[in-house]
RNA sequence: GGAGGCGUCGCCUAGUCCGGUCUAUGGCGCCCGCCUGCUAAGCGGGUUGAGGGCUCAACCCUCUCGCGGGUUCAAAUCCCGCCGCCUCCGCCA
């Protein structure tokens, strides 16, 4: 058992912390996790060292106290030269126990700041290598051949200008690059999407949320956004208040350092939030249109569930989310990502790639995360088991990021006359219209 | 933004002025048992939570009175900072 990692937070400061019951981890996993990361493998070393040594800190510290107190009991009932003598001998230790407490809670929080520099333990089937190593596991739905209909495809900038739906011009106006607005018909469509999403998702049995967007540094921290992922985060100097890039970030948050009851697990949320992003290393990249946006509206999903049950709850959350794109009507493929390219948080990811006629490739359109007890056990969120309480395990999953999706209905369904067709899921929420027409 | 009030073990609450007897009072609720045609009532007992020692139980240890510091041999209690909630004023979508 002494080569096992196992983090027993005590107190003793604010934040970070990463109290959470017994953090056990086997350094020979982490290690192959870390090494799947391509991630240093020596931080295991140094972890296991630093956990030594804080647990020694403990120890101490408690033996000490335990001593402090068994005096000042003795000294509440004693008189005269007795409680004089133990009142000097009970003043030193004071003075022992109060540096063992200081040299506990550093020790403490450099043990955790170690440890939350370690990424997720990735599952061993998750395919090796980098951003290009992902495996495609299906293809579904054929691309449309423009070319034997007659008609070169628009892409979604010209569409979105002949349907007065997309003005990216005055977005730059106002805000600058990578913003936009959606107007008339496409702010209908967005209005649209939202809806089918969360009817879609309350009738799965999600519990729609509409979660705040600016969140505090243990929000943040908590669901790994902090990490190689800081420079892409809003931040707000005053108020030390960040914008999150995904609702993700407050529905995890929101039972942060909450024992959920078991049996009401898994726990479904599905929240509507603005997304934003900084898009930080991403200059000269998809610069054209709403593809890559400071600013976007999405619909996420997210799971609480028991970490047994996590794999199918990730299958489950794969398929509802093929469910809505294949109801868009809109080719996609489903791939796998490789270890290296799953960020802090992930075990496992798959993305969702719909077609794009105009770059006669699949893009991403949603992506699922398995982040298993990793978020919980920062934000400390544990379920009453019957083996006891433990970290729950949490999913993510887009059920409909705005600006792609739009970007993907246009192109796919439109029409030789600048029209797109309304895919017939769609149509409820856009008073029964079959297209979108030029104006 | 200004003024005031409050924060105790699931809920309500005593305790804070005046530090040790707080191992935190009482009620509700809940659990177990007794009694009882059934139910209700009544009677007796139990019940803060978290972490660890052990995989479990008994048992033991530590921490826990919003959070964090400080004073002190000793803090629910004294001091400082912060957070949250409520009321009033101002401002505002």
């Amino acid at each position: 058992m002494t080569n096992r990692i196992v983090s027993t937070h005590r107190g003793g400061y604010a934040w970070p912390v990463i109290d959470v019951k017994a953090l056990r981890l086997d350094p020979d996993r982490v290690r192959a996790s870390q090494r799947a990361r391509g991630e240093s493998e020596s931080l295991v070393d140094d972890l296991i060292k630093a956990d030594e040594a804080r647990r020694n800190a403990i120890a101490q510290f408690e033996e000490l106290r335990a001593e402090q107190k068994a005096l000042g009991k003795k000294v509440a009932q004693a008189a005269g030269a007795d409680r004089t003598e133990l009142l000097s001998r009970t003043r030193e230790l004071a003075d022992m126990v109060k540096k063992a407490e200081s040299a506990q809670n550093e020790i403490s929080f450099a043990f955790d700041q170690m440890l939350r520099q370690v990424g997720n333990l990735v599952f061993d089937d998750v395919p090796p290598g980098g951003e290009d190593d992902y495996v495609v596991l299906e293809s579904v739905g054929t691309p449309r051949d423009f070319g034997a209909e007659g008609f070169l495809p628009k892409d979604h900038v010209e569409l979105g200008r002949l349907l007065g739906a997309i003005d990216v011009e005055r977005g730059a106006k106002v805000s600058g690059s990578r913003f936009y607005y959606l107007t008339g018909q496409g702010a209908e469509l967005e209005l649209a999407l939202i809806n089918l999403a969360m009817t879609t998702a309350t009738t799965n049995g999600f519990i729609p949320f509409i979660p705040p967007s600016l969140v505090k540094p243990q929000a943040m921290e908590g669901t790994g956004f902090l990490g190689q992922a800081a420079q892409d985060v809003y931040h707000l100097e005053e108020d030390d208040l960040y914008l999150v890039g995904t609702a993700e970030v407050p529905l995890a948050a929101y039972h942060a350092d909450e024992i959920l009851d078991a049996g009401t697990l898994p726990r479904r949320y599905v929240g509507l939030s603005p997304s934003y992003r900084r898009e930080a290393g991403s200059h000269g990249k998809d610069t054209r249109g709403i593809f890559r946006v400071h600013w976007f509206d999405k619909v996420e999903m997210f799971v609480f569930s028991a970490p047994e049950d996590s794999a199918a709850e990730h299958q489950r959350l794969l398929h509802w989310q093929k469910d809505f794109v294949a109801a868009l009507e809109i080719p996609f493929q489903v791939i796998e990502l490789a270890a290296g390219d799953l960020g802090l948080s992930a075990a496992r990811k798959y993305d969702v790639y719909g077609w794009l006629p105009t770059q006669d490739r699949y893009r991403e359109i949603t992506s699922t995360s398995n982040c298993t007890d990793f978020q919980a056990r920062r934000l400390n969120i544990r379920a009453r088991f019957d083996s006891g309480t433990a970290p729950v395990a949490t999913l993510n999953g887009t059920l409909c990021a705005m600006t792609r999706t739009i970007i993907m209905i246009l192109e796919n369904h439109q029409q030789a006359d600048g029209s797109v067709r309304v895919p017939e899921a769609l149509r409820p929420y856009l008073g029964g219209r079959e297209a979108l027409t030029p104006r």
